[in-house]
DNA sequence: ATGGCCAATTTTATTGGA
């Protein structure tokens, strides 16, 4: 079972990407962020034609996830438990045969100290509570854009990022507040080593001068983190024409 | 120290991203 989770930055601009991508590494499930479409907007036909069916949780402009599979996705629950009417959407989840994916966008928070950064550490804590009433026992997979690092090996300069946006202290521990529901950092078990990053700022040139951060994961299961075989950055992605800012991460599970 | 790029909509500016 292959898991991939991409932030796509806008699925219809890059609709050409995604596709060729999901020929060249075809993943079972393929999580998105930033789809930046609604539902009826999605192009939903150019992914049945490779064989994903697709089910999708977008607004206009701003926000949208999505989990496309090769096979049955079911059980599908858009948002979570105080959200409210018009809440973004962030956050899908579904099972895909015997695993629970909980594909997630967390909220940017903008500048710490922000409204949106309160927002944004008051979000992760429901997102605590909502994953704290699942099966933990099963094989869940909750991956995405976290927007936060987990520590300074995942900053391409820990002392210019020190209590800035994606790596204040509490935007970490609300992200080890995940954690200790008892979800694991998978790419942690297979690299222990700094300088493996998922995203680079476009305005920065950060990609061509080796700046970026680690902030797309997968947190997973006592079950799930058993069976995981691997966790690949594709770094290459991001270096190809009219990339995402972010590269695709892809689990592999036995 | 700052800004740079990119996408969508409110489009010839603005907002948000991280």
């Amino acid at each position: 079972m292959k898991i991939a989770t991409w932030n796509v930055n806008s699925v219809r601009a890059r609709l050409p990407r995604v596709l060729a991508w999901l020929e060249a590494n075809q993943p079972d499930v393929l999580c998105l962020q930033e789809t930046k479409c609604e539902d009826d907007k999605f192009p939903r036909a150019e992914f049945e034609e490779l064989g994903y069916s697709v089910e999708t949780y977008g607004q206009k402009t701003y926000n949208g996830v999505a989990i496309a599979a090769r096979g049955a996705i079911e059980d599908v629950e858009r948002g979570m438990p105080g959200d409210l009417e018009d809440a973004d959407a962030r956050v899908i989840a579904a099972a895909v045969g015997d695993f629970l994916v909980v594909d997630v966008y967390v909220v940017n928070g903008q500048e710490v100290g922000s409204p949106k950064y309160a927002y944004k550490l008051e979000w992760m804590g429901r997102l605590r509570d909502y994953l704290a009433g699942m099966d933990l026992s099963e094989k869940l997979v909750l991956c995405g854009d976290f927007n936060v690092t987990v520590d300074d090996r995942d900053v391409y300069d820990p002392d210019k990022w020190r209590e800035k946006i994606l790596c204040s202290t509490p935007e970490r521990q609300a992200l080890q507040a995940l954690s200790d529901l008892g979800l694991h950092d998978a790419f942690r078990r297979f690299e222990e080593g700094a300088g493996h990053y998922t995203w680079w700022d476009f305005r920065t040139r950060g990609f061509q001068r080796g700046n970026g951060l680690r902030i797309d994961h997968f947190l997973v299961s006592d079950a799930a983190i058993e069976a995981c075989t691997g966790v690949a950055i594709d770094v290459e992605e991001r270096g190809r024409e009219k990339p995402s800012d972010h590269a695709p991460v892809v689990a592999t599970f036995a």
